[in-house]
DNA sequence: CGCATAGTTTACCGTATGGTCCATAACGGA
DNA sequence: TCCGTTATGGACCATACGGTAAACTATGCG
């Protein structure tokens, strides 16, 4: 019984997130967000209310993204260790792949706003925790499938890889070479302790 | 033969480079520089042009001091490994104690800035091939000292390492908790490769 | 003591920003 | 068809931004 919407609101909220995830929040003025989404202000701030709640929805939509695409990675066929050296590889891909230089919104929002905006860090920090999660129950698995050796606490391993993980975006976007990139992936996989009695120590390649 | 200056100029560039590393770079004013540095807008424009090249003035200070750090640390007393380690602790240390989650200016201008700005990504991008040059030389060291297993490339080690490093900076302005960053620290440590006939995969603690 | 030179201060400028308002348009229901 | 309701698009607003101009001030030299 009104007029209806011209437009589809996740598509805006995704053409909004890139244009944040180019030039950042505060960088990106209305008319970027205008041009971005083809919408003109009075529908943008009818749909979302203002500049920073459409940011927050933005962010919202990268995590989720961001967190299924690691399921998906942690979910193919294969054993725990395939999969987590999966994950790990096409992270390694993603970032090298990134030859814009877009970077990833989680950690470029987190630094520019983590410390300031609550609800930005609270996101940042949602997709963390999961991602933490998900990477510690895979590794779990590989313990309990005989891949990793036990006695190492899953969260404690996930810690490192995690930190290996958003180093790789970090240092690519400080115009690392890839070669950096993948040897971080490559290392990570082979120095995670496996059970005593099989190698993998020195070369990963026919472990991963 | 005319009126001198009322300031220290690098004391300037200090000022900042604080406050651009707590605000960003295109979040601080002109206010909030002369505000932070006691300057006016005149002397500020006199001596460094404008609020882009200072920005690039306190990039290099900043810069240099943390590369310098690095060195210091990788210069202390003892054996190579452990004045590796001992780089590696106080980097943790450090992230973990920036309670006012500032972080490292070099990463968030990266983040802001490096995909736009050449000058900043050339200043970003020395900060870290200097850092991994600095890392490569004291693990070969550790290698020639048999402290850690011959036969990996020193260079490709440091790219892991220095992953983890700026990994360590990254999640914990993601809300990471300490023990994330402790773990990371102490398994990087503990899981590179040492000499065949000496332990260290399982307890790092009576290594480094 | 002036005078040239350079530093400082303040007022100001044009522009771009985030945000609002309102006239108009497009729908569903009566 | 008419009306209530909501969406749209563009004009508009106050403000804050980076940067400039000019008046003023402090120094060294002659």
């Amino acid at each position: 019984m009104a007029r209806p919407r011209t437009f589809d609101e996740d598509q805006v909220v995704c053409a909004a997130r890139d244009q944040f995830r180019t030039t950042g929040y505060t960088a990106t003025s209305l008319d970027d967000l205008t041009a971005a989404t083809g919408l003109g202000r009075g529908s943008l701030y009818g749909a979302f209310g203002d500049k920073h709640a459409l940011f927050l929805r933005a962010l919202d939509s990268y995590r989720d993204e961001a967190i299924a695409a690691i399921r998906a990675d942690l979910s193919t066929a294969g054993s725990p260790l395939m999969r987590l050296a999966a994950h790990v590889h096409a992270m390694a891909a993603f970032v090298i792949g990134d030859t814009a230089q877009r970077g990833c919104l989680m950690a470029k929002s987190a630094a520019e706003l983590a410390s300031t905006d609550p609800e930005v860090a609270r996101r940042v920090n949602q997709f963390l925790t999961e991602a933490h999660g998900l990477l510690a129950e895979c590794i779990d698995a590989a313990q309990r499938a005989g891949e990793l050796a036990p006695g190492h606490d899953p969260a404690q391993q996930a810690n490192l890889v995690l930190v290996v993980l958003r180093g790789m975006e970090a240092v690519i976007r400080c115009g690392a070479p890839p070669s950096m990139v993948r040897d971080a992936a490559e290392q990570i996989l082979a120095l995670l302790p496996r059970p005593t009695g099989a190698a993998g120590s020195s070369d990963p390649s026919d472990r991963v």
